[in-house]
DNA sequence: TTTAAAAATACAATCGATTGTATATAAATT
DNA sequence: AATTTATATACAATCGATTGTATTTTTAAA
């Protein structure tokens, strides 16, 4: 920072006043006749007076920031929530601060400790792949510094999550797949430290079972869920003896890898012979051929009611929440990768 | 912020010592005894001491913190440089407050100005399309923060940008275009007043003029660059007496809307009857069918390259650079889209 | 005009660290 | 033991704002 910037003293020496009255007059106080302070910000725009946020903030004990943790900020549903959550943030002048974990445990840590020594109010997180610890997050719910989890969430920390419903979404995606006539339905899975990994899977499970279909580990195929991963499943399952005729994928990242795989490297045609669903929605998957069955999960809705409800409990508006669990609405996304043939369908 | 944190105060009063030595122990100067500075240590972890960053910054007026405008969080392109930008600066000690500017100038003159009450050392910018007068950056070169721009850059600020060389990169894609055997080229331009778009727009007339083809005014269409505005222009183009055979659009997402719009919505198809290349190589642009030819311009090398300058010139080691252009290599992807079938290859 | 009440402004402490200077303690030198 | 020198720690100001309390000025009431 360059020396001789302009503040409130240098302001109150030229107006031959106190600084206290240049605060309160710059702040709208009452306590200030209405002509002096115009004076006042007459002078403080002459001087070019720019307020500084991290004195204020040291005085007053607030920070005006929250401090954000996610997997990828590249990742489409990641940055469109960011945006939402930045949207929300600055209406209500707050700063956001954004990490990105790599979905990495250690880095997950570091952007925790990083946040805390800023004194963010808040923070906002999709926990990383790889984190099975959440110590560093205790420390926040233990100095009281309200925490929101989105989408990927820790149910071990006492803080409110905003997801889907992802076990009936994923629920729903498999019934769909079995009414277009699939009876061997494989399964991309996440992490299953990630319970909205375990939600998805569950949801297809039991549509299975209530469908009447046979669930078959073997066509579960668990993954960080990569282009890698998509790739490296779908080559493993169509190497099955009894290949799957569909193809539930717990994101549209691998399951995209897939279909490109599918198309490249195999005789096998989507949605004819495997059908495919994804999920979350991303940019490509209107834009592959054929258009791919998703889950539409709005990012930047998830970020909005997510920061929204972060800093209603920093101001107290609400209590922080144990635990509670914001259910976002979704909704499935028909394309043609997975509508087979109307002949094959289940009548 | 809770009241009831532990500072250097309460650590010095619970070993009766004074703060100062608390603060000169935790930075390990070499002015308190390794032994002191061990019990020092131990007690801080023990009460649980959290640095105050914004106290410290206070002192030593700086911020350790780097602002960046982006006009759209949730673009790939954007997303990626500011992963970029966050390695960076985070391998360096420095946070990152990021804003979006919505392509609007009004926001963008709103983001400038909380930044800069945030006391950042650094900006980091894209500038908005909308953006035609550059007072708000001036603030920045006036009080001597370094500023840099990426992609979208202002040549009025005084500052240094890292770009790709629009120019020659747009040529290369025309002449492309025409070695294809295409003669009538159209062209998707962005707002005049971007010099990128600019760049790319005389490009891609030098190359029609050094290859002999005539330039059109009537084939450039000028647009923000939207999905919409992708349909609309290929509409309008189509509709044209004397249509273009072939597209080269200022980026991916309208050229992807066009590629859209033509297999939807008409009887052509790619890139037999029109040939396409776009801009920016969007993760969309290997997934559409056919695969899109764009130009490789890898948001997270460049954000790395602009924050890394951004850092050197905070912290002295380089001049604050006036006007200087710093050019990453980019690459042209040709795909399916704009490769015609050999028999109408110019010899 | 005197006095009480209200309004406007000044004083001074504070937030949590950092840092130049001063002082106290320990070690070294004669 | 006395004195110098080095080492370790304490004191106090500071960064730029905010805010409770005190004081001064103005206005209204008696």
């Amino acid at each position: 920072m360059k020396k001789g910037r302009v503040t409130i003293h240098d302001i109150a020496k030229h107006l031959k006043l106190d600084s206290s009255t240049i605060s309160r007059a710059l702040n709208d106080s009452p306590r200030v006749k209405e002509k002096t302070k115009e004076r006042i910000k007459q002078v403080a725009k002459e001087l070019g007076y720019k307020p500084n946020v991290m004195a204020a903030n040291l005085r007053t004990q607030t920070s005006k920031t929250i401090g954000v943790i996610v997997p990828w900020i590249s990742r489409y549903f990641f940055s469109s929530a960011i945006s939402g959550i930045e949207e929300v943030a600055y209406s209500k002048g707050y700063n956001v601060i954004i990490c990105q974990s790599h979905d990495e445990y250690d880095r997950e840590v570091a952007n925790a400790y990083t946040l805390f020594a800023n004194r963010v109010e808040g923070i906002l997180t999709s926990v990383a792949m790889d984190t099975v610890k959440y110590e560093h997050f205790e420390q926040f719910i233990e100095e009281g510094i309200p925490m929101v989890f989105f989408d990927r969430h820790a149910p071990e920390v006492k803080a409110c999550s905003v997801v889907i419903d992802d076990f009936n979404t994923a629920y729903k995606v498999t019934a769909h797949l079995i009414k277009q006539g699939n009876d061997r339905i494989a399964h991309f899975s996440g992490p299953g430290n990630l319970n909205i990994y375990k939600d998805r899977f569950n949801g297809y499970k039991k549509a299975l079972e209530d469908y009447g279909k046979v669930f078959d580990p073997a066509l579960v195929f668990e993954s960080r869920l990569l282009i890698e991963d998509g790739i490296e499943g779908i080559k493993h399952l169509l190497s099955l003896p009894n290949r799957p005729d569909a193809l539930f994928s717990s994101n549209d990242l691998a399951a995209i890898a897939a279909m490109k795989y599918i198309s490249q490297h195999t005789e096998f045609s989507v949605p004819e012979d495997i059908s495919v669903a994804g999920f979350s929605n991303s940019p490509s998957a209107s834009i592959i051929e054929p258009g791919l069955t998703t889950v539409d999960q709005s990012g930047e809705e998830m970020g909005k009611i997510a920061a929204k409800r972060l800093i209603d409990e920093i101001k107290g508006e609400i209590d922080k929440c144990t635990n509670e669990i914001i259910t976002v609405n979704s909704k499935i996304i028909v394309r043609e990768s997975s509508v087979k043939k109307v002949a094959k369908l289940v009548k």
